[in-house]
DNA sequence: ATATCACTTGGAGTCAGCTCTAAGTTAATA
DNA sequence: TATTAACTTAGAGCTGACTCCAAGTGATAT
């Protein structure tokens, strides 16, 4: 698959496959003899997880350092797992301050809705 | 209250509440005729506010919108509403995202353990 | 043959959100 | 009185993650 239409696939543009690559979160993509990128179905894999991670505030630096183990193979799990289970940790917190963001942003949506009804009711008296 | 406290107190720089307040996300803050900020009750629960909703990745760019309507009074009360409303649904995505990824990592997770029994288990044959 | 199109590269530019620097003022301490 | 420390300002610099640009290549359509 060319990397326009895996960039359509995973609704990200070209540049940032390419971008992706050059920073060795994914591949590196077998090129054709004309030079051009073919993506393989384990490479979309890849682009998922990538995109995944990413989408959830991951850096960049830290699935590089990930993906690197993955490829060294079995002999990395354990230094993988404490990765994975810093970057968990982080997770969680974000995951935390938002839940909370989003429950005060909730209070104040109740408190729009109960000052609208009030001075409504007053306005049909 | 002066500045470094505030900014300790809230786990943050003098140079970002400055900042904040340069983009209008609090204050203006009063200020002693040597010209020192003096924080008041009042500036700091916007400051909790503000580092609750940065925490949780809101654009300082809405925030300051929102501030402008709250600082105008009652008759905003359907504009902020509608903004409040649009941030949470932004919110409720990322969190959703955040949640797929924190998920994913808690499978990888477990998968390091399993194999790490596996192989344990035969080097104890 | 020539134009169009999708691709390639290296490198520069952009953006949000801080973070730092330099130069200056003021109040308290040695 | 001189130093120190905490504050002030305007503005420059930094970081992460893209995003864009210019110049070039190669395959296909007219």
């Amino acid at each position: 698959m060319q990397i326009s239409e895996v960039a359509k696939k995973f609704g990200m543009t070209p540049d940032t496959l390419r971008y992706y690559e050059k920073e060795e979160l994914i591949g590196p993509i077998e090129k054709g003899k004309n030079g051009i990128r073919n993506y393989t179905e384990k490479d979309m894999q890849r682009i998922q997880f990538v995109k995944c991670m990413r989408a959830a505030g991951l850096e960049i630096s830290f699935l590089k350092r990930y993906i690197k183990l993955l490829d060294e193979g079995d002999n990395t799990i354990k230094e993988r797992k404490e990765i994975l289970v810093e970057q968990r940790r982080i997770l969680k917190e974000k995951l935390d301050a938002m839940q909370e963001a989003y429950d005060k942003l909730n209070m104040k949506i109740d408190l729009c809705d109960k000052f609208s009804l009030r001075s409504s009711g007053r306005e049909n008296k």
